[in-house]
DNA sequence: CGGTAGCGGATTGTTGAGCAATCCAACAAG
DNA sequence: CTTGTTGGATTGCTCAACAATCCGCTACCG
């Protein structure tokens, strides 16, 4: 039983925090974003939204504040809003940060104790759950479990800042994948990738995990220069 | 003389983008905070401020939803929006950041070529500007040359993505500044050692610099702990 | 023919009023 | 002292309208 003092005593989590309309079809439309109904570079128009999802054209523009400070969308005064496109650039702005980031969560993982091992376990079961996934085919999920090991390995480094501007970062990155024709050829070789380097987080070898880390961000931006590049010099 | 072809090639700076009523409502509330008008902990109130600025309840509305994402404020549902007070959790969570982040722009600095060199100039106007200031006993200056020092620190780490990451964390930090009643005794011991950072990034001394660093800001956290933890345990 | 100026439709930016939902403080009842 | 209840205040959201701006089209002109 717990008496009143000590229920008075107990440390809640700080909100329960219930979700706004605008914030329910903010979630609505990143959901359509990051399943590629959406292609980047459309338009979302403010009056079709609203009456498609039967809210105030106000409340859609409060939606598209929260997503365009995501940076899922572009926000371009008095033309609209539009599906982000990536540009080689962003990637290339993007791995520059992953390279520098990622290495925290690495030293704050192998320097950490006991928190370490369960940060650890995490990481396994990403790629555990990657591979599942890639057995089915399911190609998509293989993306979502490679980017939530590397947001679990950056948490690792004990830093809510770095890891919320990893979760938007990883959002953008997502969008890049949508623009690639064949997923398997582009996440199956980093499954194997993210195995290897759970092993050698575990033998704790620092500097071979620095190696890897750096050699797998390497190749994947390479990897994807080449898909954006590509498509996108013609506009 | 200029042809039109290359007209057409050169590279502009990507929008002049004009600032919505919207933005310049939130430039006002940000000014005001930041400049400690507005004490934190107090609450804003949509219809006061649309009839104090002239503007309607919406736009403060969504001058709010930015404000709310740089986390100046704190929006509560059906409650309001209130300046954020930063609690000694959010300090330390604040300083463990710059632990991590702070040293790779050291790296950058150092290891970037000609490009070290003018991010080093840029320092150190900083801190000569910080100098002058606290010569003519302005202690606000000195505190935001203090914040632009270390922001421009990190933006030589070369990522967007940690310098504009860095940039939020700090104005939160200068919210926590604001609660001190005296500024002189919290920034004095900080110009020096800003000055002698710059000294040991001239020399290239990685080792030294990281260590001045990290015993800056170990010193600089304590020192604000002391002031947030105090005069808010009453609350 | 290339380029430019102006026109019109479409879309966004902003306003103001209005109503429902919710919170808060004060008061009343057990 | 704790537990409903009530009333006022504030926010959440909607709606309709108007102004400002952008875009594509056409007509004009060297």
């Amino acid at each position: 039983m717990t008496t009143q003092a000590e229920v008075a005593a107990l440390a809640f989590a700080p909100l329960p925090r219930r979700e706004s309309t605008a914030e329910a079809v903010a979630a609505a439309l990143r959901a359509q974003i990051s399943a590629g109904r959406l292609a980047p570079g459309a338009q979302l128009r403010e009056e079709h939204l609203a009456a498609a999802l039967q809210v105030s054209r106000n409340t859609v523009r409060e939606a598209f504040r929260l997503l365009a400070h995501e940076r899922l969308v572009e926000h371009a005064l008095h033309q609209g809003v539009f599906v982000r496109t990536v540009s080689p650039d962003d990637v290339r702005a993007m791995y520059a940060t992953r390279r520098l980031v990622e290495p925290l969560g690495v030293r704050g993982l192998l320097t950490a104790g006991p928190s370490g091992v369960v940060a650890l376990k995490g990481l396994d079961e990403c790629v555990w759950a990657a591979e599942q996934a890639a057995g089915s085919g399911d190609w998509h999920s293989v993306g979502t479990q490679d980017i939530e090991f590397h947001r679990a390995l950056v948490a690792a480094a004990g830093s809510v800042h770095l890891t919320s501007m990893l979760d938007g970062l990883l959002a953008e990155l997502r969008l890049a994948f949508l623009r690639l024709p064949d997923r398997e050829a582009l996440h199956e070789p980093f499954l194997d990738r993210n195995r290897r380097l759970v092993d050698l987080l575990e033998d704790g070898d620092e500097a071979a995990c620095l190696a890897e880390l750096e050699s797998y961000l390497i190749a994947a931006e390479a990897q994807l220069l080449q898909v954006v590049g590509g498509p996108d010099l013609a506009d």
